[in-house]
DNA sequence: GACGTGGCATGACGCAGTTATACCTGCCAG
DNA sequence: CTGGCAGGTATAACTGCGTCATGCCACGTC
């Protein structure tokens, strides 16, 4: 068993991988870089990990559970509706913070993790993310089922509907991260914030209901800019994917 | 300039490239193996390509050009949001059918070319994919603006509402290759199918229109099972989020 | 027929993941 | 106190990777 000193060599290497993956991308996550940025030779990626693949995992593990944590610590209100709103933004928060790391967790990175699991279904792996992704999940299922219980949103399968909200902000941010929408931000009030209104109402709620929590869930008025009633439009509007580098 | 015998040795390459990366991985995507593959040396992955970088550029572009080809097949009808769903339908077929593929395109493989952008702006690049996979979009936009014309969706931004379906799909793509939503097909059915029809009547479309106008894009009448309408809910819905090996 | 140019193979370099081996340190038995 | 034991760790070597300097060889041209 690992010598329980302060820092057990473990948890350290784990968060020099995230450490390293969000500054210098997958590939500076190598396992003689990883190791030697705490000071230990590479077998210590097969000493706690057994090999890269399970570094990965303890990492992608790692990235859920502080994802999970991010979520909870939306701030839950008397308005549920308000609430799905307060996770998005704090999904798309930590998304965009952590861009790789974000990667790596639903399976974008990891040259040799888990990246093609449709070809890779035989394979036998201890630790999968999924338990605590659900766990993640299940608290947009617990605001959704309580938008219905509101009667803000027609009476539903409510993980249906949230999965419907997971697609949304899951395509969106990884667009946005690859810069598709360009890098100012400016996606989340062209595409994202329409888009949850639209697909809000299309799920039972009135237009002016969903507009109302948005903005209430804002945690500045310029998050969302509630776009002008009369004008029809949205003002400023891209053209829609962009070129990765602008200009 | 190159020789231009029968098969010339780039466009090859290219092709042994895309081949390589939907049957073995990103793993097997090594400037050896595909060189190997086609009979030359390493040699010429440097002579055609200038590294590694540049064949996966070639690469993403010869995806995105076949990926615009199949959207373009998608039938156009004289019903707009049926076409829609016929985009939509082409869009996750060909992201099925060439899940690495799809991954590559949308900057989540090739660990070295453009994987980070967000931290890679500086980088000088010649070709980017973004002019074609613009091109795939308009094909999008277009049906778009004519089911505002047609008066089906309210008159707004066809651009704006275009990246709404478009992060929407590319959302449930994404999360579908990599098993989220089982392997079985049930998330179309579940998640997609009830999100495209929410998302349409938000824009303003009929929710009855829409689900007809879904219904008829369907190739087999099995694609999309319409909803009962008195139940409410969508029999056979899944939990959301499941572990990428089901069981 | 000699020449030069461009496509290509060869071989080497550094770095990656991985592993066999040996060492070293802390612990327990006697 | 001493000897053995066991587990964490460093070392070094293996293979395969991207990359590049070098040189060969087959063309097209004067």
């Amino acid at each position: 068993m690992p010598r329980r000193k302060e820092p057990p060599t473990r948890d350290r290497l784990v968060d020099a991988g995230l450490r390293l993956l969000e500054d210098g991308g997958p590939e500076s996550l190598s396992a003689r870089k990883v190791c030697a940025e705490i000071g230990a030779s590479s077998m210590a990626v097969y000493t706690y990990f057994d090999g890269m693949a399970g570094l990965y995992e303890a990492l992608t593990l790692e990235a859920f559970a502080r994802f999970d944590r991010r979520l909870a610590e939306a701030p839950r209100t008397t308005d549920p509706v308000q609430d799905v709103f307060a996770i998005g933004l704090a999904y798309r928060d930590y998304a965009l913070a952590h861009p790789q790391r974000y990667r790596l967790m639903f399976g974008a990175t990891a040259p040799g993790a888990g990246l093609p699991p449709v070809h890779d279904l035989t394979a036998e792996r201890s630790a999968s993310p999924a338990p605590i992704a659900n766990a993640s999940f299940e608290q947009l299922v617990t605001v959704v089922r309580r938008s219905m219980a509101a009667g803000r949103l027609r009476e539903d399968d409510a993980s249906a509907v949230a999965g419907q909200l997971w697609t949304m902000v899951h395509g969106f941010v990884l667009l946005e991260v690859s810069g598709w929408f360009g890098y100012d931000g400016q996606g989340v009030f062209d595409i994202l914030a329409p888009h949850c209104v639209n697909l809000l109402v299309g799920l039972g709620d009135e237009r002016e209901a969903a507009e109302g929590s948005m903005v209430a869930a804002a945690p500045d008025p310029e998050t969302f800019r509630t776009p002008a009633p009369a004008a029809g439009a949205l003002p400023g509007t891209r053209r829609g994917p962009r070129p990765r580098r602008p200009g």
